[in-house]
DNA sequence: CAAGTTGTGTACCTGTAGTTCAACTAAGGA
DNA sequence: TCCTTAGTTGAACTACAGGTACACAACTTG
C-alpha cells in the first residue's frame, strides 16, 4: 500500500554514507545529500527525519560493511601474523589509491564528533570494540594452536592492533608516504 | 604607532586555537571566536583576515607548543623505551582526564580537512614528520650508545611510534578504556 | 596639537544550513 | 470507484555562517 519509493532506502543510505565518508558530518549539507541521493529534500526528510538520523543509519551501514571486510581478511588461510600484515598493507594501499582520501568513517567520526554527539561516538566505539574482538579471537585461536607465543596478553595485543589500524588509517589520510607506513607494519607486528 | 591592541595577537591565537581544538574547524563559528577571543568581529577579521587564516595561525601555534612537549618527554634521563612509554602513558591519562576530549589538534585536523584544505593538511603532515624525526633521533642515539638493538630499522620504528601515538590519541578521544590502551603500550614498544 | 596610522565595535549584507509545509501523485483495498 | 496510505516535489522559513563597511577611538610622530 501507499506510493512506492522511487529510490529504495538501502540505496539512499549507501549514497548518503559515501558522502558522509568523503566529507564528514558537518561538511555535508542537506543539498549535498539531495544531489547525491537523488531524492527531493522533502522526501529525504520524510524518509529519514533529520540529517542526524540519516547519519546514524549511515554509520550502521558502514559497520555492517566493514565488519565483513575485517572478518574476511582474517578468515583466510596462513599464519595470523601474515594475515594481519596483509590486511594492514592492503588497507594502506587502498587508502593511498583513493583519490578522495576518505580514510575510515569510524575514525573520521571519532575525530569530528567525539564530545558533541554521544550517540555517534557510542556507535563508533562499538565498531572499534568489534574489531578488537575479531583480533582477539584470531590471537586466541593462534595461541591455542601453538602458532603464537603463550606469554602474550591477548587483550593487550588486540588493543595494540586496533591502535595500529586506526593510526594507519589516519596517517594515510594525511598522505603520509605509504611505503614508510608499510615498512612500519613489520615493526608493529614484531611482537607476534 | 597606531592604536594599541586591546588583546595581543598571541593571546587571541591561543584562545582561537583552544576553540578549534575543542570544536574542530567547521564546528567553530565566527561568533564562537568572537566570544572566546574577546575581540569584536570587525577587529578579528581586521587582524586575521579570515577564519581560515586564523586557523592556520592556530595550527602553527599548536605545532610550536607540541614540539616542546614531545621534545621534553624524550629529553629526560633513563632508557629510551621507558621514556617513550612514559610519554605515551601520560598522553593517554591526560586525554582521559580532559573533560572536553580534545585529543590532538593535528589528528583532528587530518581527519576533518584532509582532501579539502591542502594547506592545513600540509601543516599537519609537517607536524607528523617533525615528531617522527624526534623519535628517529632518539632511536639512533640509543642505537649508537648500544642501548637499542642495531638490527632495527630506525625509520620504520619511528614511523611505527608515530602510528601508535596517533592511534592512541584517536582512541582516547572516543573514550576507549584508558587502562586497556595503557596495557597495549607495552606491546607496541616490545620491539624496542 | 594636527596629521597619519592602526584598532575597535556595530550594523549590515548575502548565502546557505537545516527543516517544515502544502499541494499533489501513485499504489492497494472496501 | 473513491478512500486510505505512503511518497514526491518545490517553495518557504528562520537562523546563522562568514565577511564587509563605516564611523569612531587611541596611540605616535613632527
Amino acid at each position: 500500500m501507499g506510493r512506492p519509493r522511487k529510490i529504495d532506502e538501502d540505496t539512499a543510505i549507501d549514497r548518503a554514507m559515501d558522502l558522509f565518508w568523503r566529507q564528514g558530518y558537518r561538511g555535508t549539507s542537506p543539498q549535498d545529500l539531495v544531489d547525491a541521493v537523488g531524492m527531493g529534500k522533502g522526501s529525504l526528510y520524510h524518509a529519514f527525519g533529520s540529517k542526524r538520523e540519516l547519519f546514524g543509519r549511515a554509520l550502521d551501514r558502514y559497520r555492517d560493511q566493514q565488519a565483513i571486510l575485517v572478518d574476511e581478511a582474517l578468515a583466510r588461510p596462513g599464519p595470523v601474523k601474515e594475515r594481519i600484515a596483509n590486511a594492514l598493507v592492503l588497507m594502506v594501499d587502498m587508502n593511498a589509491a583513493d583519490p578522495d582520501r576518505r580514510g575510515c568513517l569510524a575514525v573520521n567520526t571519532a575525530a569530528e564528533l567525539a564530545g558533541f554527539d554521544e550517540d555517534a561516538t557510542d556507535r563508533v566505539r562499538a565498531m572499534f570494540e568489534r574489531t578488537t574482538a575479531t583480533f582477539l579471537d584470531a590471537i586466541r585461536t593462534a595461541q591455542a594452536a601453538g602458532e603464537l607465543r603463550d606469554d602474550l596478553d591477548p587483550e593487550a595485543v588486540a588493543t595494540h592492533l586496533l591502535t595500529t589500524l586506526v593510526g594507519l588509517q589516519l596517517l594515510s589520510k594525511a598522505r603520509t608516504d605509504p611505503s614508510a607506513l608499510k615498512r612500519s607494519i613489520a615493526v608493529a607486528l614484531a611482537p607476534l
